[in-house]
DNA sequence: ATTCTCACCTGTTAGC
DNA sequence: TGCTAACAGGTGAGAA
């Protein structure tokens, strides 16, 4: 679900509602989360000095040196209030915090999420992921892409590429450069590179100041929802007319992911 | 070595 | 209307 930019909008929201809070108590931990970390309890005591993102990583940073590193993956979410609702059944983890009776939740339909301690395991992950997406440059962008054959889309999707971007933003800025999603990597000029490399730190800077996408489910800490859905030119949006050359937007799969394009606007006709 | 496919899990929706 | 299959914002293990 929640790519880079709702991952930020998720970040800063705990920055300003969660900071600085010590938990009291944890209600309630879910068993499925308590086998990929044994030590969650541990939280309990503990006080959150601050939160970052690395990709679509949520890095939380705790008085007593550790970190604890969460990945909402598909349907994760995290919500913060007052310590009084009513657990739903998807809920995984619930902290309550000395202060104010505030209390966080973690609610995940799907239990892909992931909550644990950094130890050097994940250290290892966040040092491979790629460069941030709202920052890539042309010339990064150029090296990556010249040495590999694999689909442009598959390529924007791997976080160790470039980390941050999910399906909605890869389709999304393939449009905006006029690139077809089945392009060989290596395929492409110097000119669309720079093209894509541009659409990519426009959207995510445009998404970002959205507060992300939301169809249902996602929305920041407080409930708030994801302006962006409004800006999507073609995903989710095949079946009605591109707003360049009012040619239909198309679904295909690529790499098992459903990929929306332009036939008109993003030819194939130099795949290779 | 690189790249592709599938499983992970639950809910919703498209299609018969 | 009801059943079934396919699909969903992501990633990693194992196969090719």
């Amino acid at each position: 679900m929640p790519e880079l930019p709702e991952v930020e909008t998720i970040v800063r929201g705990l920055n300003s509602m969660v900071k600085g809070l010590t938990v009291q108590r944890l209600p309630h931990v879910s068993p499925h989360l308590l086998k990929r970390e044994p030590q969650l309890r541990q939280l309990t005591g503990d006080t959150f000095k601050s939160f970052e993102r690395r990709g679509k990583y949520i890095i939380a940073f705790l008085k007593s040196g550790r970190r604890l590193m969460i990945h909402l993956r598909m349907s994760g979410r995290i919500l913060v209030g007052e310590d009084q609702r009513r657990r739903d059944k998807h809920d995984h983890l619930e902290i309550v915090f000395r202060a104010r009776s505030r209390r966080l939740v973690f609610r995940d339909v799907r239990k892909f999420g992931v909550i644990q301690f950094v130890r050097d395991g994940q250290q290892e992950t966040l040092n491979r992921l790629g460069a941030e997406a709202p920052a890539i440059t042309a010339s990064q962008l150029q090296a990556l892409v010249c040495k590999s054959k694999r689909h442009v889309k598959s390529l924007l999707l791997d976080q160790y590429v470039i980390a941050g971007l999910g399906n909605i933003y890869v389709d999304e800025s393939l449009y905006r450069s006029y690139i077809h999603p089945l392009r060989a990597s290596s395929s492409l000029s110097a000119k669309e590179i720079r093209a894509l490399a541009r659409a990519i730190r426009q959207i995510m800077a445009l998404a970002i100041k959205n507060l992300g996408t939301t169809f249902d489910s996602y929305s920041g800490v407080n409930g708030e929802t994801g302006r962006f859905a409004r800006y999507l030119k073609v995903y989710n949006q095949n079946g009605s007319r591109c707003g360049k050359c009012s040619d239909i937007i198309v679904k295909i799969k690529v790499g098992g992911r459903g990929t929306h394009f332009c036939p008109t606007c993003q030819k194939d006709d130099c795949r290779s």
